[in-house]
DNA sequence: TATAGATATTACATTTATGTATTAAATGAT
DNA sequence: ATCATTTAATACATAAATGTAATATCTATA
């Protein structure tokens, strides 16, 4: 069991011993925060990274499969620039190119709202949704392995907890 | 109470709805891991833009401060550049350009291992160590204030699920 | 309706990150 | 000792992400 944990860590375990001796050598240095920040970190990369790697074979990365969801999960499959943005955590500028390249793949499509002339309406297109629909069985899959070792317990706790730490990094 | 963590969730609260939209749309979807990777992904945006916008004055970058420190968290500041690789969690080809840059700006030195003549030992200067020991009061405050919402039970909680997380991603 | 102010969107330049291929040196087997 | 294999490190080309500034349309007010 000790085993096992030390060896699941294996990756994480020299980062937290510097993390450690950086306490030492500056005693307000704050552990415990400093080591939520890094895991945090080592598992984005690595989500990201298995992410890119499964979507290869449909030719689209991880920042454009968002995208593709976050239309899939909106109603009529439509959103502005700006509602995309926001829902998929990217600044506006990066935006632009990820749905030009999605528009040049034939994913989504483009069209002027009428209500307001300045905004533009980003739709999935059929051929977006077919490939959503194709791809979907595996990130469940993927899914589901990444997050095997924790107890359906475990994952609501952790969402409680990565929720209340998220509000607060937005209150400052 | 509910109103509080309504306004707090607030950039978070649509990508929940739509993820809640593509279960209904795809029953098998995992809805729960999904808002796992959702919530660290947008956690690590903003700690990644938080820490980058402290460090500006002092001409570097978040990846760079994460060398830095794990140089200084390490006996007599010195690391191979693969070590620091993977105590930073950057990829090697970036090494080869973060380290480039903080040799430019006197931070670190490079000098040939003598035991093993494939190896380079980077270290920290003497500016490299007073650089840090300069902003690192300010990141304390950073790293203290982006924690604050949580209760040292809660981070101790968070630490173990995040750990056991990584744990299972680094197994698949 | 004219105009000031606000917001959305995009274009462009720059910085950051990654993948692939190459070089160099150590290790191990014959 | 020699050659094949492995590992470390880097160079170069490409892709991804960001910041800044410019443009266009809306809203509200006089």
């Amino acid at each position: 069991m000790i085993a096992d944990q030390a060896k699941a860590m294996s990756s994480f375990l020299p980062t937290e011993q510097r993390l450690q001796i950086t306490c030492r050598q500056h005693p307000a240095f704050p552990r415990e925060p400093a080591v939520l920040v890094r895991l945090i970190k080592h598992i984005y990369k690595r989500v990201h990274d298995d992410a890119n790697a499964l979507l290869k074979p449909w030719g689209i990365n991880h920042p454009e499969y968002n995208l593709l969801m976050m239309l899939y999960g909106t109603e009529r499959y439509t959103l502005n620039p700006s509602q995309l943005a926001e829902a998929a955590g990217e600044k506006s500028a990066n935006i632009t190119r990820l749905t030009n390249e999605l528009c040049d793949k034939g994913l989504i499509e483009r069209t002027a709202s009428d209500e307001d002339r300045r905004k533009i309406a980003l739709t999935l297109s059929k051929a977006g949704i077919a490939m959503i629909e194709s791809f979907l069985p595996d990130i469940c899959t993927l899914l589901e392995r990444q997050t095997a070792g924790l107890q359906p317990r475990e994952m609501l706790q952790l969402e409680k907890l990565l929720k209340k730490f998220l509000g607060q990094l937005e209150l400052a």
